[in-house]
DNA sequence: TCCAGCCACTTTTTT
DNA sequence: AGTGGCTGGA
């Protein structure tokens, strides 16, 4: 590290190094803080302060006056992520939050778009398509020109849209070998007419636009180099190549570039992600100063020690161990069950304990609080069972995940009426509305109209007229009411807005009469209540997303031009879909996905379902970076873990209402032994599989391959009969894919199933009725 | 046009 | 198992 020199740039690095911000901070960390006006580097490994390294060094930067607010842009991925630097700061120092470029890569692209609107070819008012409105708008445009959903899946067309986008390749950029791919870049094309044509934009499209903006229109460009003399990055291991050519676009030689991340820690190449980012960082912008943040505040060594052996199995890191100064504190306890039931059952009843030994102020053995016991889990169907055993047992819990608040059905229905009457052109909303509540405007009618606009070129707004008859007259009336609704609620407070717009939908109506409609009814109030403290909300969290900026003075500019309420309103929802649950900070178990635990710990941390097929997961295995990528998942969970963790396995499980057997996931064999308690069989050793002997004949016992692992025999009537040999880590031998590994089974009888892992050909389902396996 | 029943799907997720 | 989307009959 080389720390001592000044910078270049900027005020001398005269400052006291005693400042009391620096306070409490580690060595490390002191360096990150107070780095010279230089790009860096900062590896920051699980539970290493990285947030705390991020805001200190704002605030340093502002406290000794090394640069003003304005030349401040802070990026985070997560709303949630840049509240916590706000707060944080906010904390540290007094804030004057006008003109601070802090928020998420699309929240500050947002509001680089509002303000020039003009330049990037938007109308002003534009509105945000969440990932359920892409979708829709997709289908809509596959009806107008008849393209085959089952060749191309609308599904499918929006992730190559979306994966285009994230690598910034605009249609004709595309390479298009065949003549499949002409037809998805083809259409494409029309998506992106449409959208412009709309007045909308999706998500990608809000990072492409904003960096192509820039990229091509070089005063604007300097200006921002100009004005952000620091840059800061969080997360900096998920961005993807478009988010770096943004802040590529953004930077300049006398900026500074802070980029903070953990290459252990990335779990999102499956969304565009790309690790090699941070190196391509280093090598493109110099990077002289890289610090390590690797002494770690949160875990015991045992935890930590598990962590670090397990991690060490991955190629290619840069390079990071974890530290502690806190003692060894109590073994990782490692559990088998028979099946998922089974597992939760013990589950509960060890949480019981746990709570209890807290309660009798046993110290460090047990857990005080409920909140601070989380089960972790690799996919969210296996929540269930966990749910049921947590609810028989009495003991609160929360579910992270699913649908958000502005997600919601009723949500989306009441914001599709307030966007037309912002956007008329808006024909994602309109077609969702149209005929909801019902209104007699069936598919006939919508078909009718869709095709009018189509020829006549306009939206489906102006087309009502050329439809005639019955199916006319119904379409007008809609659209007069949504007319109307508009003149009405003209010069109307937000709340009074949205309160007459839901009145007047009918949608409160229509839900009442629902059977299960009492709660769509209340979200319809909740987001009254949303709108009122989006109006109340002072400076910060209203400017971030509203507001045009002036170019000078980054102040928020006086051009007459502001938008209104109600637009700024809808932005916010699209970019904040609000809370995954309510019943925040009650004392419950959390229960959420390893993705969803990123960033958080708890004292006593339960992973589940760590069997082979699962976690790593089936999907996953096919390749290498696969296989990395879940064992960096199952890194960032093991480090989630303060004081406590419990890793365990099911012989069986219910998976698409079938039993499956798998064995216990490769993991296990990554982990140091003296860091393990094997709270049940099989017996401790480095081999478990030797506690069955080593017989390999059709017997119930497995293989000795070191990842693969014993199978207990099944003693029930659902094995499958003839193939009863067939178990997991079983050696086999098929007549076109050769020798091969038995992964998992499902199935029974007839339907029997196995998943073997073949040398050359990859992992295989086979069916046991048909296909001819022999045992090796 | 609407609704009921059938079929296919099922890793992870933020904006 | 559970859900969401689609088809076909009323």
């Amino acid at each position: 590290m080389s720390l001592s020199t000044g910078p270049s740039t900027g005020p001398p690095n005269a400052i006291p190094p005693d400042s009391p911000l620096l306070l409490g901070l580690n060595p490390e960390q002191r360096a990150a803080v107070a780095l010279p006006r230089e790009h860096a580097l900062i590896l920051a490994g699980a539970g290493s302060g990285k947030t705390r390294v991020l805001t200190t060094r704002i605030a340093w930067l502002l406290q000794t006056g090394q640069i003003s607010p304005a030349g401040v842009l802070a990026v985070t991925f997560t709303n949630k992520a840049a509240k916590e630097m706000l707060n944080r700061l906010s904390a540290m120092l007094p804030l004057n939050v006008r003109g601070m470029w802090i928020g998420t890569f699309h929240g500050l692209c947002n509001r680089f778009l509002r303000a020039h609107w003009k330049q990037a070819q938007l109308p002003q008012s534009f509105q945000i398509l969440d990932t359920q409105d892409q979708l829709s708008a997709i289908k809509r445009l596959y009806k107008q020109y008849s393209v085959d959903d089952e060749r191309f899946p609308a599904k499918q067309t929006q992730w190559f849209i979306a994966a285009c986008k994230e690598d910034g390749v605009r249609p004709p950029d595309v390479q298009a070998r065949d003549a499949e791919a002409r037809k998805k870049v083809e259409i494409y094309q029309l998506y992106e007419d449409q959208c412009q044509r709309e007045g909308v934009v999706d998500f990608g499209e809000l990072m492409l636009r904003s960096y192509e903006l820039l990229r091509d229109n070089d005063a604007l460009r300097e200006h921002y180099q100009r004005r952000f003399g620091h840059v800061l990055i969080d997360e900096f291991q998920d961005t993807n190549r478009l988010q770096y050519a943004w802040i590529k676009q953004l930077s300049s030689s006398s900026s500074a570039v802070f980029a903070v991340g953990d290459d252990d820690q990335s779990i999102y190449a499956f969304r565009g992600a790309r690790v090699g980012n941070m190196a391509d960082f280093v090598r493109e912008f110099g990077v002289r100063h890289q610090i390590k943040l690797e002494q770690n505040y949160r875990s015991h060594s045992h935890i930590l020690d598990s962590a670090n052996e397990l991690i060490s199995h991955n190629k290619g890191r840069l390079g990071k161990n974890l530290r502690t100064d806190q003692g060894p504190g109590e073994p990782v306890r490692v559990h088998e069950s028979t099946s998922d039931f089974a597992e939760a059952q013990w589950m509960v009843e060890e949480m019981r304990q746990l709570l209890r030994d807290g309660q009798n102020g046993d110290g460090s053995q047990g857990v005080h609080s409920r909140n601070e016991i989380a089960v972790l889990y690799r996919s969210n169907a296996q929540s269930r069972v966990i749910e049921t055993a947590l609810f028989n047992a009495g003991m609160p819990y929360r579910v992270y995940g699913g649908l958000r608040f502005f997600e919601r059905a009723e949500i989306k229905h009441a914001l599709a009426y307030l966007r037309l009457l912002e956007n008329p052109r808006d024909d994602t909303s309109f077609m969702r509305v149209v005929n909801f509540p019902p209104r007699g405007i069936g598919t006939r009618s919508t078909e009718q109209l869709q095709d009018a606009a189509h020829s006549a070129g306009c939206a489906l707004h102006d087309a009502v007229s050329a439809v005639s008859g019955k199916a006319g007259a119904n379409l007008s009336a809609f659209v007069a009411k949504l007319d109307v609704l508009r003149e009405q609620t003209h010069g109307m407070g937000l709340r009074d807005i949205i309160e007459t717009v839901i009145a007047h939908s009918g949608l409160v109506e229509h839900y009442q009469a629902e059977r299960e409609g009492a709660e769509r009814v209340e979200n319809l109030q909740e987001l009254i209540s949303a709108a009122e403290s989006f109006v109340s909300l002072e400076g910060f969290g209203r400017d971030a997303v509203a507001l045009p900026v002036d170019m000078d003075t980054g102040e928020p500019a006086d051009t007459g031009e502001t938008l209104s309420p109600l637009a700024a309103f809808l932005t916010h929802a699209a970019l904040e879909s609000g809370e995954n649950q309510a019943l925040a900070g009650s004392e419950a178990i959390q229960l959420m996905t390893v993705h969803a635990a990123k960033g958080l710990e708890f004292d006593a941390v339960f992973v589940t379902g760590m069997e082979e097929g699962l976690f790593p997961h089936e999907n996953a295995l096919s390749d290498h970076q696969g296989l990395e990528e879940e064992r960096r998942l199952m890194y960032v969970a093991i480090t989630r873990a303060r004081k406590r963790l419990y890793l365990s396995h099911s012989q069986t499980r219910m998976l698409h209402g079938q039993t499956r057997y798998n064995i216990r996931s490769r993991f296990f064999d990554e982990l140091p032994e003296h860091a393990l308690k094997w709270l049940s069989s099989p017996a401790p050793g480095l081999n478990p599989a030797s506690a069955w002997g080593p017989s390999r004949e059709p017997a119930p016992v497995s293989s000795s391959t070191d990842w693969t692992a014993a199978i207990k025999p099944l003693a029930n009537a659902s094995s499958p009969g003839a193939h009863a040999w067939v178990r997991g880590g079983v050696q086999v031998f098929h007549h076109k894919f050769g020798e091969g590994t038995v992964l998992s089974l499902e199935g029974s009888g007839e339907d029997a199933r196995a998943q073997v892992k073949f040398g050359r050909h990859g992992i295989k389902w086979l069916a046991l009725s048909v296909a001819k396996l022999t045992p090796i």
